[in-house]
DNA sequence: GAGTTCCA
DNA sequence: ATAG
């Protein structure tokens, strides 16, 4: 990366780790252009539920897989649902950034991208479609600050905090299998992301 | 606003 | 049935 981290914040959750600011603006920048090139191969569309319900987010991926739900079920694919095409490769920076911050040693293999904009939220749920579920998830924020919520995978309390254009957070260990979700945007927070929003980046392992 | 339960 |  351009820059290295500054500084990890605790949490109350044991697994959870969140380098506030991890991205400087440039650093930003450059990802976000990234992502912007790969959208034009494969643009965001907006999946639906196994029940046929639309998100409120929309999506796209980089790297060999990326996750997709459609009526046949939650998977990881290798080719865009609606272009029929491979996803664009994940950038080197990326690869960096989870070297850097998981230390895992094998590299993530799936990068989604989910644009979030206006109203739109993801409810709580548990990432649990891995073949590796000891792997870490790293999630890059840019754009408009959100309100992501957190809690144990067992239930129970949740707590919410914000996240900003250039956070980066990370579930791994006892927090793998945390329940999850992002409540709301602050929109017009930021204006990284052309037209408004915030775009977040979950690399995993998904094989 | 946060947290729980239910529905499909 | 699902990250709705």
């Amino acid at each position: 990366m351009n820059r290295p981290v500054i500084r990890e914040t605790p949490t109350s959750l044991p697994g959870f780790r969140l380098w506030p600011g991890a991205l400087d603006a440039a650093a930003q920048k450059t990802l976000m252009d990234q992502v912007l090139a790969a959208a034009e191969t494969a643009p965001f569309y907006r999946p639906v539920t196994p029940g046929g319900r639309p998100f409120s987010v929309e999506m796209t991926g980089m790297g060999s897989l990326a996750w997709v739900s459609d009526r046949a079920g939650y998977r990881y694919q290798p080719t865009h649902p609606v272009t029929g095409q491979p996803w664009p490769p994940m950038p080197q920076t990326l690869l960096d950034l989870w070297d850097a911050l998981t230390g895992w040693p094998a590299p993530p293999d799936a990068c989604l991208v989910n644009l979030y904009r206006g109203e739109a939220r993801m409810g709580l749920h548990q990432d649990r479609d891995e073949a590796d579920l000891t792997a870490p998830v790293l999630s890059v924020s840019l754009g408009d600050t959100a309100v992501f919520r957190i809690g144990p995978a067992e239930g129970g309390k949740t707590h919410g905090l914000k996240l900003a254009s250039g956070d980066v957070c990370a579930l791994m260990g006892p927090a793998r299998l945390a329940r999850h979700g992002i409540d709301r945007l602050l929109t017009g927070s930021s204006q990284l992301v052309p037209g408004g929003g915030r775009i977040n980046l979950t690399l995993r392992r998904a094989l």
